[in-house]
DNA sequence: ATAGGTTTTGTCAAGCTTTTGTACAT
DNA sequence: ATGTACAAAAGCTTGACAAAACCTAT
């Protein structure tokens, strides 16, 4: 097994702490007593603390605690050396030689620490890129410059066999759970009701996602339903809500398809969108309801637009 | 999911079963005393019992029971050894007990930790704890339990002379920028249009900011003048977009009183909302406008509610 | 940022510092004492502090030592190589950082997007345009370039009446929020460390926002306290931190005449300067500050270089 | 170069709690 | 088989300490 230990596996990501005081102290090779020291401190770690207060490091402590380490035998006083590694951020110096974390990274740079972080399921490192990323750019942009085409590239590399299964469901988790607390409070106020859903047999959402969280920045209250519905219980949320409009989406046509005569019952009575590449217009002619360009941002802009016109 | 039995697959559970604890032992090396300790604190194994009452394992135990050795191996503590093979394992998420790990995002440790990073001039850790917030709670959440409380402290500190001027002035520009930045892309989309400003000689705009975030997470467009605006400025905005709502806000009365004609020649035009300590029902009935409850969520509500009704 | 490299930029350098005597002794092979003789006597060697008062050395300083060695190996006197280092030194950093790459989009014709969409009370555009403009160009280039400019225009826009307070007022909100954002992690790293403020009754603090970026991409910490801030509060934090640098800086001159008094204490114990319209070179030397030029990129070079000079 | 004072930093101890394997009584 | 008890191991916090490294000043 390698160094990293237990991350490999997705589902671990964000709980991954586990490592007590006297393991991290034996693999790394300083003493417990200076590890609490340089947390007390210095706040070089942070770790999760059990119900009883045991810390807990991650694997990512773990490589903290050997760049001070690289850094102090490079001649550096632990002080310093404390500031340099926090300063390098959850990601590996080694790879990284001198540059320096500009305060405002571009956009392009980060997109690509984010793909290289999440391809590397280093979950850590991830969430603080994409920290970086919202503080920096609008939500749209950054959905636009660096969450879509991320996905894009994943399907590809996925398809070519280039990753493997566990790297595209860990970085999927890990943007999937990323956008949700985004969209946190999302039914709340005054704008018009859209139910959002992939039909039955469709279990990709993170464009819908997506889609969803562009069409909640324009003022709209958003009833996500995510993946896999069945145009029945569409059907009964929207009724339920008196919704104004229904986004249905898929990458693939067939399970728009094989959903048409119920969706299109519903179109009869509601505004409805398709989105995603599974949605040709000829197939939405035929449902009654309106295709939306494959781009989340741009399907939002339309969605939003075509109400205020 | 089944509560039978801790594998998949009832059926082949069943038919497995049938290790008792003494030859189970054995094949892993672990005693009896320790596997049952397990199940007793850990319920990493739920075997199935014989008519009078003896364990019987699957196989399926037992490379639980090889995966928790794995764990320990590595290093982990059983109790989280324990968790990790929980997760791996078929049957996780029925059986999975609570994780030991403190729960990550405490909000109200949370919100201490804040207050602590703020007055002690460290930025990079507020906005550590701001980051941790927004990920595990809804912003109505945090503006609600941490950013409005910390603030009013902190009038309350400096008030009482315990902290000085400088401190008070770092943590409101952290918090400001903050706030500024989850407000972008206010104006885009469907929602009503609201036009926010505090009044001329009102310099502390950060509980309208707070107040103006509510409101566009509850779907309305939103212009954010800020601090110090003459009346003529907001009203020249407001006509200029065909504003649906002005709201102005002020902690003392004074520059509410002092614009009062004003705001009442606007009032007599557009729905318009008095908010801040400084905003009196009376004060508001004679300008001709609404009062909004001091709290600036509260009043987000009131006022979203209001349109719907 | 510049694009060039870790070692270009004079401000770069200190933000490396970390070295303490003893490791530059054993590097160079210079005892401790000779080190502090030589910047005693000839100033060879400014390094930075530590809070407590420890030499902090950067590299550079660690060739400009082997320099001197070489000099006075070839027969100089100590002195005169001295005299030789120093003349030396600043021209080996004299590499000229490149120009921004391979501009995505015309800066000109983004400025000018740029401010059409924030007198036209346009935000989502207005975001979009800043996004863009980071996203291919360097943020000093963007100050430079678009916003700097942009204010300097809003100003005489205002003052001929040519816009409304109400435009002045959503532009100034909508790039505050902007630049703060831009300024997370102000105070993270190891180089000097800078408060900023405006004094009191001076209440423009956008100028002071962007040197303040300028000056934290030059390696820099930087605790911003923003507009309106007594000179005791500053001088608070100032001595919590044992600030390398206080800047103050005012549009007009009064606010900072009327704090004279009070900055010049504060500048009797540690480096100041003054920024901004109001600061006169006669009113700096009365205060015993550093006068800056009024172009705040100029002036956070002005600062980051004097203190290698 | 020396002297005298301060800061930094790794270590240690005391006193207490939690964890966890093992033992024992029912 | 179950539940309780127990003790060793490992942690936690607080506080203190001493060697090393620095500082200033003479």
């Amino acid at each position: 097994m390698d160094d990293t230990g237990p991350s490999a596996s997705p589902g671990r990501a964000s709980s991954e702490a586990g490592l007590r005081i006297g393991q991290l102290s034996r693999r790394v090779g300083v003493s417990p007593d200076v590890l609490r020291a340089w947390e007390r401190r210095y706040g070089v770690l942070r770790p999760q603390r059990s119900r009883s207060g045991q810390r807990l490091y991650t694997s990512s402590d773990e490589t903290r605690v050997r760049q001070m380490l690289g850094h102090i035998e490079r001649g550096y006083s632990p002080a310093v050396a404390a500031r340099l590694a926090a300063r390098e951020g959850p990601a590996s110096a080694a790879t990284a030689p001198a540059a320096d974390v500009a305060p405002t990274a571009d956009l392009s740079a980060l997109a690509a620490e984010l793909r290289t972080a999440l391809l590397g399921l280093d979950e850590a490192r991830a969430e603080d890129v994409i920290d970086r990323l919202l503080a920096s750019y609008a939500l749209d942009t950054v959905l636009r410059e660096a969450i879509l085409p991320f996905l894009h590239d994943l399907g590809d590399l996925w398809s070519r066999g280039a990753i493997t299964v566990g790297q595209e469901h860990f970085a999927t988790a890990v943007i999937t759970g990323r956008l949700h607390a985004l969209a946190r409070g999302w039914d709340a106020g005054v704008g018009p009701r859209a139910v959002v859903a992939c039909p039955s047999h469709e279990r990709h959402d993170l464009g819908l996602l997506c889609f969803a969280l562009a069409l909640r920045n324009r003022g709209w209250r958003v009833w996500y339903l995510g993946a896999d519905t069945p145009a029945a219980a569409i059907d009964g949320v929207a009724t339920q809500l008196e919704a104004d409009l229904v986004v249905v989406s898929a990458v693939r046509a067939e399970p728009l398809v094989d959903a048409a005569t119920d969706l299109a019952e519903i179109a009869g009575r509601r505004r409805m969108c398709l989105g995603g590449r599974g949605a040709s217009p000829a197939l939405a002619a035929r449902i009654g309801a309106q295709a939306l360009p494959e781009d989340p941002i741009a399907a939002a802009d339309l969605v939003s637009a075509a109400r205020n016109a």
